[in-house]
DNA sequence: TTGAAAGCGTTACCAA
DNA sequence: TTGGTAACGCTTTCAA
């Protein structure tokens, strides 16, 4: 069934249909109750790939993450969720495109078939090729975190450079001396991934300003890695009383380190970092930490590209967001006593 | 740049250069280079729409999940990720529809406007009233899960019922006589969530074959419902020493529950049940359970999907998955003594 | 207020 | 081995 069929039936023209569909020119009163009861009667939709080819906009936007070759961590899954809610409630659908390199043949046909009016770019790296592309072929984006040069950038991102230095100050003034901490792996670091690089300036530079010993790891995003760095941090520098981490799928792991260590969180060891609420609350203790906020981070991200699709001129707008730490039972004040174990 | 300008530089008709991309009748190997040539020159990749409403498939395929409202669970999470990286492999698209109700109006988008050639369905109810649309509209579709009456049907399911009832045979044959079963949220099971249904079933059946004293509970998909559940079943079973879940996203709070009250796991409480094996490995101690495959599943519903595309009359067929429970460290020998606690 | 018809960029059939 | 051309189903301009 089509929008000729629907025409016959209420002897309209084909136009006529189109227009009570669009709303973009009047239709008297009685025309369109006639072709409207047609299109309830028949529950005709109208054909998405025929309308994409003929108005040029699918009414899709594209959302471009990496592949699960690096696992996804329950952050990333939550942003991907996020998007989907708001973009429907914008009656956006969303495709998704697993793509980390700008090779990928995933990435290439959202761009080059123009599946996409537009794309939502996650994992971002402080020099991103993928913007180029999306450019040369006059795609518009928006990011969820931002480049080296955000300037005149469309993006929503977290400023982990302030959360990294707000929890090293945290600690710090829980009289913590020694800090660790844990970030995203090597691998992503190398990469240029904004998250790794700004968190770990800012830890850098706050444990600097307030006289505490630090080192700094790389780590897995899984739970095993997390408890070998934690092994790691021990052997390297026992007298560590606290950790910083960005790395969500590294937690469990490291809660288990501190266990079988001896380490009692928050009484001998504190631990804080970045991470979304949900899984925050999910260990034991419940993680004090900078809570991700990705529902509002999905949104915006979603509200951005909307804008900029409508209006295609418009000045180019960003979030930067700091979330307040939220404070639950897994940082206390540095234990006065030795902390030693075997 | 569109099909027409190519076969004009190149010097041959459309229908050539269509074919060359198509590779659906012979062309000369000179004519063919020449075209190539063009091609790869000028980065042309043909309009997605147009090629649609041409030859009738999107090569895109839907995937049908709940909206956030009731939270994604980790396991769903991990699903989308993997459908997404196996309909990647065989160069499709996916496009997400976060919706529950037939009457949601992203899943009749994407079926009335033809936006994919089949769907993905997930979370499945025994009764699925989402499969008598698609087959009203003949979209072909494969489910992740099965309903009440599955034999004719396309699906890749886990037998909830079998593993339910081995993880109580387990926890019998460890001397474990008083068990509780912690299911999902109770919305969910009245909704008729099948996962909910047959595994409450399993779990039934098992424990009156093996004469255990059982609870059945129902609990909310976080981590602090998890805890209060914890609590309700001490409170109404101090004997109990071991309990069953389906319910992953409460995992984190029933282990807190357990050490609030006193309980070492797996000395004084043993916990295990069907759970995606990377937030079983989260949890400390280590959880031992059913993994749900997910990743395999993820890539048979698409294989599955793919080849019922191809292949519009092919039989149906389905994948019933019994993974065993892989041995961690959550469950062991009922305590002897009385495991009391305040 | 409505209709006719020319696109939109492919595919695939029918001829040559 | 190739070209011409009619679909595919919709939107939108031009006329009436």
């Amino acid at each position: 069934m089509n929008i000729g069929e629907i025409a016959k039936r209420a002897g309209v023209s084909r136009s006529t249909v189109s227009y009570v569909l669009s709303g973009k020119r009047p239709v008297s009163d009685g025309t369109r109750q006639k072709i409207q009861r047609v299109i309830d009667e028949l529950g005709y939709q109208p054909n998405a790939s025929a309308r994409a080819l003929a108005n040029g906009r699918t009414n899709t936007i594209g959302l471009v993450f990496p592949p699960a070759g690096n696992h996804y961590t329950g952050m990333q899954l939550d942003f991907i969720g996020n998007v989907v809610e708001a973009a429907a409630a914008q009656d956006y659908d969303v495709l998704l495109s697993p793509s980390g390199m700008d090779s990928d043949r995933s990435f290439q046909r959202l761009l080059g078939e123009r599946r996409v009016d537009g794309a939502i770019l996650m994992e971002l790296r402080l020099q991103d090729d993928r913007f180029d592309h999306l450019n040369s072929v006059g795609l518009p984006s928006v990011a969820i975190g931002r480049t080296a040069h955000p300037e005149n950038g469309w993006w929503v991102g977290l400023d982990h450079t302030a959360l990294a230095e707000a929890c090293v100050h945290h600690l710090a003034d829980l009289g913590h001396r020694t800090i660790a901490f844990v970030n995203r792996p090597e691998q992503l670091l190398r990469a240029g991934y904004e998250s790794a690089h700004r968190g770990l300036e800012g830890f850098t530079k706050a444990a600097a300003e307030r006289g505490v010993t630090s080192r700094t790891y790389c780590c897995g995003d899984d739970a095993s890695s997390g408890q070998a760095c934690l092994e790691r941090i021990l052997h390297d520098e026992p007298a560590t009383t606290a950790l910083v981490t960005l790395n969500e799928a590294a937690l469990g792991g490291l809660y288990r380190g501190l266990a079988k260590a001896g380490r009692h969180v928050p009484r001998d060891f504190s631990v804080t970092g970045v991470v979304a609420s949900r899984w925050a609350e999910t260990v034991t203790p419940q993680l004090t930490a900078a809570d991700v906020p990705a529902e509002q981070m999905g949104r915006l991200a979603v509200d951005l590209l909307v804008e900029r699709l409508d209006h295609p001129d418009a000045p180019a707008r960003h979030h930067l967001l700091a979330p307040p730490i939220s404070l639950r039972a897994s940082t206390g004040p540095a234990s006065t006593g030795p902390a030693s174990t075997g």
